[in-house]
RNA sequence: GGGCGAUUAGCUCAGUUGGCUAGAGCGUUCGGUUUACACCCGAGAGGUCGGAGGUUCGAGCCCUCCAUCGCCCA
């Protein structure tokens, strides 16, 4: 074994075998399953750093309920990520100056296909370097065959029980990709515009000017020419006496209603609101209320129609100059005053949203909200952190219908024929040939896609085989355990899996094929990933970590280590290079505590661990306490999905204790002749390999794999991976050996504090005094130990400070004892003095604080008796050292 | 406007059901070529737990208000 652990090689070559060993396959059907569904990133990129998170912890769960002993599936796999991808090949067209329908649907899927199957393959690839040990060969894309036909039945399902209608309701239109884009995709920035308040004359009942105006305050002006009224609040009683009345169109001369509704603000603006049904939802509304006439005025590459007059072919901000100026030449203008407001921009173009009125398919959602309410409120599923059931029942319970139809080629085809002769639709699961109505060959399929996320609400049972609903795998691992992502997916993704997944396993449910009909049970959110300053990581800023080159330069499991051990439920963390030098550091430690440990151990050796506690050492025992009271505490956290506090307490484990101590003591007895320690460096270190395996399974899978050619492993496995994870053994725990060596370790530290005060020289043996009172039947045992660690020879380890000269010493009073150095050269009265007396301010300073506690009646009735036996227990502790102390403070002379 | 989160050492963060004088990593200071590791070893310094009230025998933790920062929703 080299003398530094060199990730890269190390990497590639355990990768493979696991591979080839089936590893990331669930092959113990007795078991019970443990199942984590991928949730899918897009094909449309590179994998970042967040994407490195997620798979970090899920890999840890799933190696670690592997480990356990569960049937482990993590299936993998990919979003079509439909309008992204597709605003990607017609960039590449538009470079070729070519447009879609220049080349054609078929054409166009077919370099969509292309750079869908590089793109896939890239972050399976990606994967594999960050360890991900999921069942590559169940890998599925949302638009596969079988993601295919699971969309269309659901389709076909949810059209046949009436909840998907086609309807003209007013969409978020992204004119630059010329697609509806859902509320989601939606991102609102503040931009600084103005409220034009503009003067609409009021006309009399033949229709003549009456030279009277209400003005209406807008942010839109160029959408004028699509108002169908002007509203104003029911109890504004400066508008009273024109309602009813009709005014004037200012760039059209059409003439519309006053008419009054709740939903304007009083104090908003100047009162009175026009109402664009066409080109707003809140006024969409207030039309179909008060069914008011809807005036599109937009093409749908965001230039103006012919309904708009004059401004008919204008862009949108082109119009608005011109509507401006128009109506100030009018003097139609009252005022213009600066007002921010919040504009939508499409998350996938950029482009300002428009609202407008559009012929879509929808899906009448509340239908499938309420079960995946109840869901949630009835503890089926349950988030960790459980703030977020709020979140997420919040937007449940103000879901509004699902626009799921998306005006690009790249997706799902709605599977919708309209009938030429007969205009009867038919929704097929197969491609249909004839109108279902009329038999008529006459038809045509609607030409739109749909939304991504309908593919990706299925996933969850898409992907174990549905609509087959014989298959083993949806009957075997559906309900999932575990969906894993970041908490800014909760709508995206966690909604929709649970409202779809309710819907379509319900009857499967009802009979018997599956436990349940919920997708899983725990929603494990963690927090984002952020640049070192705390900021959104971004590249154009150049402050997004790349996890492929810190794993380049620092191993993936250094990046592992510092992903997870910054990671809890629901809280961001920052990265940075020091964490990933921490995580290499750490890999490095492992390595070479491992190598000693291994090259330690000569072929007669007996590797069995006594199981008589009494005959052990000590320090054995005491090692072998604290890796188990370890085990304990690793059971319980990452059942809690407390992962980081997890793998923190192994790395103080393996390196403070395990490293810094155990091995250093063994050392000493190795050195003597005496082997004992031997199996119990193999034990420790076997037993912390495996517990720390879910977080870095690359550096412990491979001095694993050397250690188990000295001492396989007990059950015959031949990778870490499938090995057994430890379970703690109660017995081990043993209050008393930790007791004993924590005095053993004041000892030896006070001794070198001393050493380190005092200056001296680093690799000199000074002579010492231990009083170790009861404790001197241990330290006689550690003898030899304290010798080495502390340095000091002879050692004289003594019952009581009588024994002890008091001439030139420095000394220091510990709580179950006490060390003493003589130090005839370097000794200084009036510094010791000093030393000793900052020792006994610290002390008295403790007893005053317990010496309170105890004076307090309340506190003695009313705190439970062991809080107040600690408290005497600790002033008596404090007593003692007082006394030790003044008694070395008057030997000073 | 509504909601959520954060605020603890110079920096990044832990801190369990309220119970020792609040911990770690990094940084910093001092000392180290101790045959596993300088990606290391040893020893230190460093904190009024954002502020103000309250509950309690006892508050970093629970409650109320406030401040600052961030996020989500409208």
């Amino acid at each position: 074994m080299s003398s530094a652990y060199d990730p890269g090689p190390v990497e590639t070559r355990v990768y493979e075998a696991w591979e080839q060993n089936g590893a990331f396959r669930p092959t113990r059907p007795d078991a019970d399953p443990f199942t984590i569904i991928m949730p899918p990133p897009n094909l449309t990129g590179e994998l970042h750093v967040g994407h490195a998170l997620t798979a970090s912890v899920e890999d840890a769960l799933i190696r670690w309920h592997r480990m356990k002993g569960k049937d482990a599936l993590w299936q993998p796999g990919v979003d079509h990520a439909a309008i992204a991808v597709n605003a990607i090949i017609e960039r590449q067209l538009r470079e070729e100056g070519l447009s879609r329908q220049d080349i054609g649907r078929e054409e166009f899927l077919n370099r969509v296909w292309s750079f869908v199957n590089t793109s896939r393959s890239r972050i399976m690839e990606q994967h594999k370097r960050l360890g991900a040990s999921a069942d590559w060969q169940r890998e599925a894309f949302t638009m596969d065959d079988d993601r295919e036909r699971a969309v269309r039945e659901t389709f076909k399902r949810l059209y046949d029980d009436g909840l998907i209608y086609r309807g003209e309701r007013i969409i978020n239109w992204d004119p630059a990709s010329e697609t509806a884009v859902s509320d989601l995709e939606v991102e609102y920035e503040d931009v600084a515009s103005f409220f034009w308040h503009v003067r609409y004359p009021v006309v009399d009942e033949h229709g003549m000017q009456t030279g009277r105006f209400i003005v209406v305050a807008t942010t839109r002006p160029e959408t004028i020419p699509a108002d169908s009224a002007v509203a104003v609040h029911p109890d504004d009683d400066r508008f009273r006496n024109l309602v009813g009345h009709q005014v004037i169109v200012p760039t059209s001369g059409r003439l519309i209603p006053v008419i009054t509704d709740a939903a304007v603000e009083i104090e908003g603006g100047s009162g009175a609101l026009k109402v664009t049904p066409g080109h707003d939802p809140v006024d969409f509304e207030i039309g179909e209320r008060h069914d008011l006439e809807i005036i599109n005025i937009l093409n749908l590459d965001g230039t103006l129609n012919e309904r708009a007059g004059k401004y008919a072919g204008f862009d949108r901000e082109e119009a608005r100059r011109l509507v401006v100026a128009d109506l100030e030449s009018q003097e139609l203008i009252e005022k213009i005053e600066p007002h921010t407001h919040a504009v939508g921009h499409s998350e996938r173009s950029g482009a300002v949203v428009e609202p407008l009125v559009s012929l879509q398919w929808w899906i009448d959602i509340k239908p499938l909200a309420g079960p995946a309410i109840a869901a949630v409120t009835d503890g089926r599923i349950k988030f960790v952190p459980q703030r977020f059931e709020r979140t997420y029942l919040h937007w449940m319970e103000n879901i509004r219908d699902w626009c799921i139809s998306r005006q690009i080629w790249w997706g799902h085809r709605i599977p919708v024929w309209y009938c030429r002769d007969c205009e009867h639709l038919t929704v097929a699961i197969a491609d249909a040939k004839t109108c279902e109505s009329c038999s008529s060959s006459n038809i045509h399929q609607d030409e739109d896609t749909l939304d991504t996320w309908f593919s990706s609400g299925l996933w969850p049972h898409s992907t174990l085989g549905w609509p087959d609903e014989q298959n083993e795998d949806l009957k075997r691992f559906y309900p999932t355990q575990v969906m894993e992502t970041g908490y800014d997916i909760i709508f995206f993704w966690v909604a929709r899996m649970i409202m779809m997944s309710i819907y379509n396993m319900k009857d499967l449910k009802q009979r018997g094929l599956v436990a349940d009909d919920i997708p899983f049970e725990y929603v494990y959110l963690h927090g984002l990933v952020r640049a070192a300053d705390g900021s959104k990581m971004s590249k154009s800023k150049g402050t997004s970590v790349d996890p492929l080159e810190s794993i380049e330069q620092y191993g993936t499991d250094a990046l592992r280590f510092a992903l997870l051990s910054g990671t809890s439920p629901g809280n961001d963390q920052r990265l940075n290079n020091e964490r990933l030098e921490a995580g290499r550091n750490f890999a490095n430690k492992l390595w070479n505590a491992s190598r000693f440990t291994l090259e330690m151990v000569e072929p007669d050796d007996d590797l069995g661990l006594p199981t008589d506690q009494s005959l052990m050492p000590v320090e054995d025992r005491w090692i072998l306490s604290r890796l188990n009271l370890l085990n304990q505490n690793v059971d319980r956290l990452v059942g809690r999905f407390e992962l980081a506090e997890a793998l923190r307490q192994i790395r103080d484990f393996f390196w403070d204790e395990f490293a810094d101590w155990y091995i250093e003591i063994a050392k000493v007895r190795v050195r003597a002749g005496d082997r004992s320690p031997v199996p119990v460096l193999m034990h420790v270190l076997d037993r912390t390999l495996r517990l720390l395996h879910p977080f870095m399974p690359f550096v412990t899978e491979e001095i694993w794999q050397r250690l188990a050619v000295i001492s396989p492993d007990s059950n015959g496995a031949t990778q870490l991976i499938v090995a057994s994870y430890p379970e703690p053994d109660i017995f081990r725990i043993n209050e008393r050996s930790e007791t004993a060596f924590g005095a053993i370790q004041e000892f030896v530290r006070a001794i070198r504090n001393i050493r380190a005060e005092k200056r001296v020289d680093a690799g000199r043996w000074v002579e010492a005094y231990i009083v170790a009172d009861e404790m001197a039947p241990t330290a006689n045992e550690l003898r030899m130990a304290i010798q080495q660690l502390a340095r000091v020879k002879p050692l004289h380890i003594v019952a009581t400070s009588e024994e002890v000269p008091n001439d030139g010493v420095v000394s220091s009073v510990l709580d179950l004892g006490q060390v003493t150095l003589p130090m005839a050269g370097l000794f200084d009265a009036d510094t010791e003095r000093i030393r000793i007396g900052k020792q006994v301010e610290q002390v008295e300073g403790e007893m005053e604080v317990i010496e309170r506690k105890l004076a307090n009646e309340q506190f003695i009735v009313k705190a439970p008796a062991d809080v107040v036996q600690r408290e005497r227990d600790r002033l008596e502790a404090a007593r003692s050292r007082l006394l030790g102390l003044n008694q070395s403070l008057s030997e000073i002379e």
